[in-house]
DNA sequence: CTCCCTGCAAATGCTTTGCAACTAA
DNA sequence: TTAGTTGCAAAGCATTTGCAGGGAG
């Protein structure tokens, strides 16, 4: 008889392909990054530090609460996750670092995915004079509709 | 002789026009909402709340924080100005509301307008169901180039 | 009088930092 | 050994809140 995973126990990417993940960011594989990466890397999610720690705890794994944003930010400054600025009372990581926007709901917080890499590189516009592109971001706040 | 305007002192729109603004809003006019109306609008700008309450004091005027917080986000919900996360450790109000783009130096922490409202808004997707748009955020980030 | 605003100080909450203990090569 | 990591607790900081005092009608 087969199982669905349990929505409880959140799944959990394998540590061999986080290991060799980190590995060839040049990220020294610690059990406590693993484990993160295990966690972040299982599906495409935007992850606040918060649940990042409440979810190791679901996992049955732990690392410190220094230890989790320490490894967020490095995963984010090597570009294994982007970090997005969208609620100023917290920062969110996207293990999905393809290029995407996202649709805000501002009344839930809800931030979801949207695929559309077309809308942004088109019609790039010319930089500014000494910079080259970090990043684009687009996000599409939307509320609950009145009725 | 001509004099150009002194940097130290930032130029301040009208008290007339700010009041005008404010009640077109619903805002009552205090003497404080005007002063921080004063200084947002008379140019299109990014102001943090520490950047407000800097320019009020050298603009020889004077609010509390607390009071530069409750009117910035005043002004916010009520759409005189438009809130921008785009450095997770301040918030940044802007004061032109019109449709636009950000480029961002991640280096030098630089907010520069980009009026392309064409590029958000042509070929906008499908909200998901029960939402309605509450704005759009584009925000292009660059770096110093190396070199 | 009444409502609303202001401003001080305290509280809040996310994030960073200092530092000692630890671990793997 | 030695460089690098972890984790606790404390510090840092932007922002919010409680509440007393104050002002406009």
């Amino acid at each position: 008889m087969r199982r669905m995973p349990q929505s409880s126990v959140p799944h959990l990417a394998s540590a061999e392909s986080v290991i060799a993940r980190l590995r060839s960011f040049d990220i020294i594989p610690t059990a406590q990054r693993v484990e993160i990466g295990q966690l972040l890397f299982a599906c495409p999610q935007h992850l606040s530090a918060e649940q990042v720690l409440e979810r190791l705890a679901s996992a049955g794994l732990k690392a410190s609460k220094a230890t989790v944003y320490n490894t967020l930010n490095l995963f984010a400054a090597r570009g294994l996750v982007r970090q997005i600025n969208v609620d100023p009372t917290r920062t969110c990581f996207d293990s999905n670092t393809s290029v995407h926007s996202h649709f805000h709901n501002v009344d839930t917080g809800e931030l979801t995915d949207l695929e559309l890499p077309a809308l942004e590189l088109s019609r790039l516009p010319s930089l500014p004079p000494g910079t080259e592109l970090a990043g684009v971001e687009v996000v599409i706040r939307v509320k609950q509709k009145a009725g």
